[in-house]
DNA sequence: GTACAGTGTCCCGCGATGCGCAACGTCCGC
DNA sequence: GCGGACGTTGCGCATCGCGGGACACTGTAC
């Protein structure tokens, strides 16, 4: 505290990025009074940084006064996404993941209409597993370890829509019942961890964990995924705890977050039931 | 251009953004005095920008004292997005497009692999007309005048792939013979819009010009289509007229550009060949 | 029509702010 | 262990930007 650590920005950028940050998706539209009563700064000196933010082009003014962002923020983006890809990222630290534990390594997202979960990578290990996530296979959430993470985290309408609607059964241990998904999911949301037992595959175990972003909502999970006679439950706890620090590693690089782990009662249930 | 009409930017913000924008996918990665010497700065200035930058989320400092863009980078570019999506902003165009041309008006993008091409956005005119391109419907990139328009302005390698791959026909009327796809898109290229009949649908033709970005690819295009009967050689001109204006008011919006039109031999071919 | 409130824009003198030289710390590689 | 290149810090001076104030403009009330 007493330390600078606190390094003080100069309050000309500070002021212009407190404005930029005014514009998200749900006020996407400001006046230069507005903005300027919103960030507590006196009009004239708004004025003047919104009108610089404009000639940069972040900004840009509609028909009428009222500013939004502007396309150097959207190329800004772009530039970002190029080398901020949750896949890029997250590629080298699958690859370890796969040969440290001589498991299965995946990267699971959401597909663009939020209604079903797509592979993105996936690493071997040394013996390979015939697994029905291959990269780019979309994949139902109710069914799998990764497909549990991200639904847990999910908003609640977004759950009481899957739970509502049909279950389908995947593999043999596929969650079906509506009361017992949701049950689950609250055990998932509350270790922050998912375990799964031929609910997508025969004779396949997964575990996982997903990234959530600002707000706690899921937008991906990292997992392991091996065959029956591998999943010794005492390495799960290993296991998790470097899923977790990957997943860790590459969240905070885009400012996501990974829900803090509870491994307390992990390594006796996952062999009890499979729906565990 | 004597009057003040460049209105002086702060320099520390000036050069805040300057840093910010040698980010891009060609080179992602700076250290201090790399980005000092790019943008003639010296070192410590850079050095105190670059910290603020990192200190806001903009920047983010690899193992080793290199700087990539960061997170905050990312979401101002999701923000952005939210915004400025082609398709938000050529909707309200589009649909004015259809009422005063009484055509079917279409804002087609390419698809994410840049392979084909995808209709986003399509407004009926009041003789509903049945066309291949209903949103949501993948493309050829050699068949119809938005697809035309598109690949005219990728680049020359994409073309060539296109042109050495299978040309299907579609319709009646597609091209499939290479040397005159090839010649074909030299003179789209040239004028700056496409026009076709039957290329993709038994009894229609379309007209249609591309959006590109800052290098002058093509990211999208914007169309009119209609059944033969009405198509009217002396309405062209002003079809493409106010095509051309539409699309220009969504392009300047996103820092993209429209291909200058040229009319001056438009009116007498469409009907004389199906390959014009 | 007049009065008025709210907003966008411009001006300008004072003073905080951030500039960049110079010096120091740190890490490599011959 | 020495030299060079790079990252980091301190500090005094000039600049840069701050914001009160004034003005223009628009829409609204009466």
């Amino acid at each position: 505290m007493s330390r600078g650590d606190h390094v003080a920005t100069p309050q000309l950028l500070e002021r212009a990025f407190a404005l930029l940050a005014l514009f998200d998706e749900t006020t996407p539209e400001w006046t230069t009074t507005e903005a300027a009563r919103a960030v507590g700064l006196p009009v004239p000196t708004a004025h003047r940084i919104l009108g610089v933010l404009e000639h940069q082009g972040f900004l840009c003014r509609d028909e009428n006064k009222r500013f939004t962002l502007g396309h150097a923020a959207l190329r800004l983006g772009q530039r970002a996404v190029a080398v901020l890809s949750l896949e890029r990222l997250a590629t080298p630290l699958l690859e370890r993941l796969a040969a440290v534990t001589d498991e299965v390594s995946l990267l699971t997202e959401l597909n663009t209409r939020r209604d079903g979960v797509v592979c993105r990578v996936r690493f071997e290990s040394s013996q390979p597993l015939t697994l029905s996530v291959a990269p780019g296979r979309e994949l139902p959430l109710h069914a799998g370890a990764s497909q549990k993470a991200l639904l847990a985290f999910m908003p609640t309408e977004t759950v009481e829509l899957i739970c509502r609607g049909e279950l389908a059964p995947v593999c043999r241990a596929t969650i079906t019942r509506p009361d017992r998904l949701r049950e689950h999911l609250r055990e998932v949301r509350r270790r922050g961890w998912a375990i799964s037992f031929e609910e997508t595959d025969t004779g396949v175990w997964g575990i996982a964990l997903p990234i959530v972003d600002e707000r706690g909502v899921a937008v991906a999970a990292v997992g392991l995924a091996g065959p029956r006679n591998r999943l010794d439950p005492s390495q799960v706890r290993s296991q998790l705890t470097a899923l977790h620090e990957a997943a860790a590693s590459v969240a905070d690089r885009l400012g996501y977050n990974v829900p803090k782990l509870d491994l307390a009662p992990a390594a006796r249930r996952p062999r009890a039931t499979a729906s565990v």
